[in-house]
DNA sequence: CCAGCATATGACCTCGGTCTTATATAGCAC
DNA sequence: GTGCTATATAAGACCGAGGTCATATGCTGG
């Protein structure tokens, strides 16, 4: 119902797609969501809950629960994930400059997570995923 | 049917994902593509032509007769405006340095398309967008 | 022209994702 | 506590994407 759905198929939606641009532009509460939502394409209460529901599943959002509201954010791990599927397709647009651009961006982003890696093992944190 | 379908149907489903990936390697003919597909999805020959069909109407995949074959090829058109609809969430990522390199890259792309169009102009061919 | 291979299309069926309505849960104000 | 608001879940209806089998189209070699 929801555990095979693929990262692609989560952005299938544009309903979530235009959620998560919400949630680009910082924290939300669900039912600011709801309201924008519900403008845009009509559609019901329970519906954009469920579609958060989806978000949160995937890893797509996280939320925080302040009083009454609950907080949406985005959570950039599977969009991350797309971002290297297309890493095999940049060739095909990209010219040498490009690439070069692209090796450091990527050689930057594993330094960092390297360092990050072995931050975490020394502080001993044990971190959950949000899952 | 396919009219309503968004790059990221397009990408949600896996049969399709995988054909882009074998097309990623260099052309490949309809029966290459299907017995592929077949061995690995164990679907029939039509339902992959279906597949081709859907990446060929949404611009992901271009087509070239030769004699009784059908040679496909990557169209990266769409991949690119996946990858610029994701470029709103690099920021969650991407450290300074990441950033510069995107826009290095990002700044060349333009540059040159703007050569190109430049050229167009100049040349006056009236070339056809593949649609 | 006919046979045969490569590929595409048509008709139909099924199943899962997304909607709706109704209802449950949980925090806050009084 | 009660009642109000914010949000989530349940149950069911519906629709379209994707599968199947059967068949059409199109090129080629004899």
């Amino acid at each position: 119902m929801l555990e095979g759905m693929h990262a692609f198929d989560v952005l299938g939606d544009p309903v979530r797609r235009r959620i998560l641009e919400l949630l680009a532009e910082g924290e939300r509460t669900a039912g600011e969501v709801t309201s924008v939502i519900r403008a845009e394409f009509g559609i019901s209460q329970p519906a954009v809950s469920q579609h958060l529901r989806v978000l949160r599943e995937h890893g797509f959002a996280t939320v925080r629960p302040e009083g009454t509201r609950r907080l949406y954010a985005v959570d950039p791990g599977p969009l991350r994930e797309v971002d290297a599927w297309l890493e095999r397709y940049r060739g095909f647009w990209s010219q040498p400059l490009d690439a070069l651009a692209t090796e450091l961006a990527r050689g930057a982003r594993e330094r960092r997570l390297a360092e990050r890696r072995a931050e975490d093992e020394a502080d001993g944190t044990g971190q959950e995923r949000t899952a």
